[in-house]
DNA sequence: ATAATCTATGCATACGGTTGCATAGGAATG
DNA sequence: CATTCCTATGCAACCGTATGCATAGATTAT
């Protein structure tokens, strides 16, 4: 077997307990055999077992982020990718490990989960709002796990803790970036009229569209799904419409791209005649051409937020509800990059 | 304390070694007991502690995945993703969690994943080859600790098993598809000299263009590195030479948008005058105008396969070394969708 | 000088499951 | 009916670390 704890004891000339207390800095040792104690620990190139520790102090030092393996958006999602390298990061700033487990619930009935969690095996998990179900959030609470959301959860009455992007905000500094280059007739180009981020990001851009008094025409924002050919339908309709903005938000990069390709086709100049913006910075937007202006998050820095806040939640046993959103900024592009401004 | 082994033993009148029996199926056990076990352990709400299940067994039920958290190209890649998700599958699958952890080695002077593998908290390890140090490995092996290699090894002389696609058969593959398009001059276009994969795919389309006896122009494989510019500049060279090709196959998705573009430029129109095809599908290929035919791995499948063979080295404490190279399959898209054929 | 207080350490037990060995009762065998 | 062999279960030790309590010796206070 491999080296213990009363291995460097007996080594040392001292009891195990002795040993275990320099381990974690317990209780008052003498400089004298504290040193006798790293000698022999050095000599036996002792480490301790992480999973005895763990047993016997109840806590793993653990945390975990619930996936969905079947959700084929995350696989593509650079979004997703980032933030577990946040999340890593912090973990182990802290000396925790991140498990990467999937949401859905297996055949034995206990879902992988709640067995991580009844198990003893996290201390605490991180679940994306998207897989979130109302029933086990609120199971979370009454045994008071340490629990952070990822993006806001739509159940606005959860006093669960969250972390997401201000996609109010968001939508406001959309509007600006345009607005600073010249556009003045923005349209909105949802992916989606459910969610909640889509909400948020409208409210920003209607709050930014009347603070710069701009016009505002309740046909400009429409809603469609996240496609080239449906993009391009709900654009041409716009453009062919009495009405005609002159530049465009979108809410993800295809959705762009459709715009970009409309607007060509329909003889628009980009960025001259018309801008394009959209949320998310991808190397979609990144080699689009023109190169699409888009609105960037700090995801690592989102996930590095999460997991710190999980950990001092589990360190302090504190569940005091806490939210973080975090500011975008935007990343400039040739798709807004208008030389000669349009009517001022 | 929550409910424990000794609880359900007492709620059913036997003893502990009897529920544990029945928990992990050894031994002989009546159907009557069995039983009352399991009625018991329903009534008590009994979820045993794994924490307590690992450490009596020596072995947590835990493999890791060693990344590099300040790898930009891990960031961007859909590919490591689908590898994850697929090896959480497979993992999850045999009652395993999946680990994340950082290779880089902290202050302590001991990394992460030593500290990992001497702590007891994992029983295997999946390493990127990109991260692999040459010590670092045979130190595993040494402990004959089990480990799959992501990626082929470049020093070739380790024993390590491991798993990649078939890069060579991923360039012949490539050929093949352009010959079956009607062009006859293919060039290939690298993002590095001394990558082992790039080496692998030319030497793949070598036979393949041998074995087609089609022209092989050395200056038709040339090396740059993966940058819309450098890419562009040296598509302008093979196309201003004396041995123009009419196809280029290139070795990710930025150099194949050169491609389009310089040859754009040129005047050429794709895919009819010039094809362009590269390695990995992503959502650049997918959205970029014409779509570009890609070669595509199942990433998803390289990360299951991983994983299982590592829990299988664990399990069957069989070091035997294995490798899996998987097949790829090209993805048509427009940038080789030629209507007319060129001279046959 | 004696009592009270500290400092530094050891002892014993706990954490929750697992498992080799022992054994009681029943079945099979001679 | 005695012996042997299963079947089903219990006992007790063990995995490696942590920690409350006890205590010996040193120090300080009275």
């Amino acid at each position: 077997m491999s080296v213990t704890i009363r291995d460097v004891a007996k080594a040392a000339g001292v009891s195990p307990s002795t040993v275990s207390r320099v381990l974690n800095n317990k209780g008052i040792i003498s400089e004298e055999t504290c040193e006798k104690i790293y000698q022999a620990m050095r000599e036996l190139k002792y480490v301790p077992n992480d999973m005895a520790r763990s047993f016997a102090n109840g806590s793993p030092r653990v945390i975990a982020i619930a996936i969905n393996v079947s959700d084929a958006q995350a696989f593509a999602n650079t979004f997703f990718n980032r933030m577990v390298f946040g999340i890593e990061t912090a973990a182990h700033q802290s000396g925790y490990n991140l498990i990467i487990t999937n949401a859905t619930s297996d055949r034995e009935g206990l879902g992988s989960i709640e067995r991580l969690i009844m198990g003893k095996k996290i201390d605490g998990i991180l679940f994306p709002a998207s897989l979130l179900q109302r029933s086990f959030l609120t199971a979370l609470e009454d045994n008071s796990f340490p629990c952070v959301v990822l993006g806001r959860p739509s159940a606005s009455d959860l006093e669960a803790s969250w972390v997401d992007i201000d996609n109010e905000q968001a939508g406001q500094a959309a509007v600006n970036h345009l607005y600073s280059k010249g556009y003045r007739r923005i349209a909105f180009l949802s992916n989606g009229e459910k969610e909640l981020f889509n909400q948020d990001r409208i409210a920003g851009y209607r709050k930014a569209i009347e603070k710069r008094r701009l016009a505002l025409e309740e046909i400009w924002i429409c809603h469609t799904n996240s496609s080239l050919q449906k993009g391009r339908a709900s654009v041409r309709q716009l453009l062919e419409g009495n009405e005609k903005p002159d530049a465009i938000i979108c809410s993800d990069e295809k959705l762009a791209l459709a715009a970009i390709r409309e607007a060509k086709a329909q003889g628009y100049r980009i960025p001259d005649d018309f801008g394009v913006l959209c949320f998310d910075d991808t190397p979609v937007t990144e080699l689009a051409e023109p190169g699409i202006t888009s609105v960037d998050v700090d995801t690592f820095e989102l996930g590095r937020l999460a997991a710190e806040n999980l950990i001092r939640q589990i360190e302090r046993a504190e569940k005091s509800s806490w939210r973080v959103q975090l500011t975008t900024h935007i990343i400039e592009r040739d798709s807004t990059g208008r030389k000669t401004h349009g009517k001022e």
